[in-house]
DNA sequence: GTGAAAGCGCTAACAG
DNA sequence: CTGTTAGCGCTTTCAC
C-alpha cells in the first residue's frame, strides 16, 4: 500500500528523461526501443499517469459536470445513463449533481463544479438565464438537455419557447429566424410530440382536455396552448413543483375542481403517476372516465392497467448526444439538436362520452 | 472571460504572502486586521481556492466515487439521490460511473477512479474480491452498498451469505461470530426480507414459490432457500443477468416450464417489472393465478394493478448512510450497517388456489 | 503573525 | 529524438 508510482518514478527505472515518459505516453514521438522500454517499465510498475498532476498543469479538468433535477425520475435516469455511456468509451470521469429543480441548489453545485475546474457540463437546467450566466461568465462550456433556462426575469425573450421549432425548419432562410440559444442543447422535439398527443385526442372526441405540468415544462404548456387553439381554458393548466406530492395535489386537485374534463396530458412520467393515482383515488377509470397520455416512456408504463398511451422521447440518446457535444466541443460552438418524440398508443385513452 | 483568480492575486492585492491567504481561507491564524482584508479582497475578485491546486498538494482529490449498476433501475436512482444528497450537505464532490453489472467495466471504472486520485468509493459491486482487490491495494477506502463482492473464485468463504445475520447479533460474543468484511457496508436486511415474505407466501397456503434472481441477489437466494426450508425445487430459482430483456425471459421462461407454481419472489424491481410483464402475456392474472412479491419498493409499485405487495428497502437512507461511512472513514474501519426492510402488502398476492 | 520557499505530478517549451 | 527546466495553484514547514 505504498504510494502510487510517478513518472519520474518511471523515468528513473527507465534511464530515461520525464519528458520522454510523457511524451511516449501520450503518443508523442520517441525511438522505437526507448518506447518499448518505457512502456514496459510503466506497465511493470503499475504506473497511472495522475490526473491530477495532468489537470493543474492544463489548467483545466478533464471529463464532465452533470446536473439533473432527480435521479428518482426514470427520465433522468435514462439521461443520465446515456451521459455515462459516452463518457465512458470516451474514458472521462463525470461528476455528478441533482439540482431537486432548485434554482439554488443548482447554483451552489456550478460553483462547487467550477472549484474543481470541471470546464463542461451537460445541464437540465433548474435556474433561469441568470443563474447560468455565472457558469458562461467563467468560459465553461455548457450543453442544455431535455430543457432550456427560461430568460432572465425581465427580458421579454420568446426565444425559448420558440425554440422547439426552429432547430427543425432548416429550410427557413437564416436571417428570418431568430438567433438561436446561447449554449448549444439537445431537446425532443415537445411541440411536435404534445401537438401529436392533442390532435389524438381530439380525434377521439374529446374537448375539454387539461395539462398537467412540472418545473421546465414551460416549452410543453406552450405547445398545448397551441394545439388546442385559441382561449385555453385556464383551469385546465395546473402545474406541481416537482415532488411527487405536489405532483398528486395538482392532480388529485384538477380531477375534483374540473370533474368536466375529459382527457389529460401529463408534462412528464412523474406527473402521469400522480394522474394514475388521484384517478384511482377518487375512482375515476382510466380511460372510460378520463383519457391519459404521459410525457416520456418509461419501462413501467406498460405495466399499469391499462398500460399507459406515452409520447416517448429517446432519454439515453438525449444524453448520448449532449455527451458527444459537449465532448467535441473544441470546434466551437455547436449547433442544438432537437430529437423526435413518438406518440405510443397503448391502453389509456378512449373515445369521449 | 479572463483567467479566474489565484491566489497570488489575492495575495498581491492584498498586500500579503500567499501562505497567508491560505491560512486566512482555511481558517487558520492570522491577525483580526490581516484576516478581514485577505477575506474583502478575495470577494472582491470572486476569488474561489482551486481544487485542483489543492489536491495535487495533498496528493488526493476530495469527493467520492459512486458505482452502481444501472441509474435506470429506480432503486439505485434512490440510493444515487442519498449518496448526492449527503455530498451536497459536505460540499463534496461526486463521479459517478454506471457498470452495467459487468465486471469488466467495473474495473475500468475503478482504473479511472485511481487515475483521478478519488480516494474514496461506494459500490453496488459488480465484481468479485478479486475485481476489489486492486482498489483496496491502492488504499482507497470503499463502502459496499445493497451487496457485497462475492468471494474470489475459489476462496470457499461463507461470509457474504452469512452477513446478513451477523450485524444483527449484537447480542452474540465477539468471539463467537466470524470476522466482519473487511470493506464496511450498507446493506438492507434481505434475509429477514425475505424470509417475512416467505412466511406471509405460506400463510396464505403457498407452497411451490419460485425465486427470481439477479445479479448480486447471492444473499437475497440464500435467505429463500433458508426460509423455504429443506430441499428447495431447484427448477424454481431461476436467474437473470441484469438486462430488462433477460429479466423478462427468466420470468416467461418460469410461468411456462412451472405452471404449477402458485408464487413467486422477485429479487429486484427490474425482475417484479418482467414477472409482471410476462404474467400479463401469458394470461396469467395477479394475484389470482399467481401472487407475487417483489424486492424494492418504487412509486410505480402502486400503479400496477393490482398494486404489487413489496419487500421495502430504505434506498435512499441507504445511499445516505453509506456516504456518511466513506466521509468520515477518518475514524479507521467503520463497522458495517444493516438497515430494516419491510413488508408492505398491497394487493398482488392472494391465497392459494 | 507572516512571508519565503519547496514541492505535489505532470506537460510544454526549449535546447541539445 | 531526448533531456532539462519552468511552472500550473495550492499547502506547509521553517525562519523571521
Amino acid at each position: 500500500m505504498e504510494r502510487r508510482a510517478t513518472i519520474k518514478d518511471v523515468a528513473e527505472a527507465a534511464g530515461v528523461g520525464v519528458a520522454t515518459v510523457s511524451r511516449v505516453l501520450s503518443g508523442g514521438s520517441a525511438s522505437p526501443r526507448t518506447r518499448e522500454r518505457v512502456l514496459a517499465v510503466a506497465a511493470q510498475l503499475d504506473y497511472r499517469p495522475s490526473a491530477l498532476g495532468r489537470n493543474l498543469r492544463q489548467r483545466r479538468t478533464g471529463g464532465m459536470g452533470l446536473l439533473v433535477p432527480d435521479l428518482t425520475d426514470t427520465f433522468y435516469g435514462q439521461l443520465a445513463e446515456g451521459v455515462l455511456a459516452c463518457a465512458r468509451s470516451a474514458g472521462e470521469p463525470v461528476v455528478i449533481g441533482s439540482t431537486g429543480d432548485d434554482p439554488e441548489q443548482e447554483s451552489e453545485l456550478i460553483g462547487m463544479l467550477l472549484e474543481q475546474s470541471v470546464d463542461r457540463l451537460i445541464a437540465v437546467p433548474a435556474g433561469d438565464a441568470e443563474t447560468w450566466a455565472p457558469a458562461a461568465r467563467a468560459g465553461m462550456t455548457v450543453v442544455f438537455a431535455d430543457r432550456l433556462p427560461a430568460p432572465a426575469a425581465g427580458e421579454e425573450d420568446p426565444r425559448a419557447a420558440a425554440v422547439g421549432d426552429l432547430m427543425l425548419l432548416d429550410g427557413l432562410s437564416p436571417a428570418a429566424r431568430p438567433r438561436p440559444p446561447e449554449a448549444p442543447s439537445v431537446l425532443a422535439d415537445d411541440r411536435a410530440g404534445i401537438r401529436t398527443a392533442v390532435r389524438y385526442l381530439r380525434g377521439l372526441g374529446h374537448r375539454r382536455i387539461a395539462f398537467l405540468g412540472g418545473p421546465g415544462h414551460d416549452r410543453r404548456v406552450a405547445a398545448f396552448r397551441e394545439a388546442v387553439g385559441a382561449p385555453v381554458d385556464e383551469e385546465l393548466v395546473v402545474f406541481a413543483t416537482g415532488s411527487r406530492d405536489s405532483a398528486y395535489a395538482a392532480a388529485s386537485g384538477l380531477f375534483q375542481s374540473r370533474p368536466d374534463l375529459s382527457a389529460v396530458v401529463a408534462g412528464g412520467n412523474v406527473l402521469g403517476e400522480a394522474a394514475v393515482l388521484a384517478a384511482r383515488e377518487l375512482d375515476l377509470r382510466v380511460p372510460r372516465d378520463v383519457s391519459l397520455i404521459m410525457y416520456d416512456d418509461v419501462p413501467w408504463a406498460e405495466l399499469c392497467s391499462p398500460p399507459l398511451t406515452v409520447i416517448a422521447q429517446p432519454g439515453r440518446d438525449m444524453g448520448y448526444r449532449a455527451a458527444e457535444l459537449v465532448l467535441r466541443s473544441g470546434g466551437r460552438r455547436a449547433r442544438g439538436v432537437v430529437l423526435p418524440t413518438e406518440l405510443i398508443i397503448r391502453g389509456s385513452c378512449g373515445p369521449h362520452r
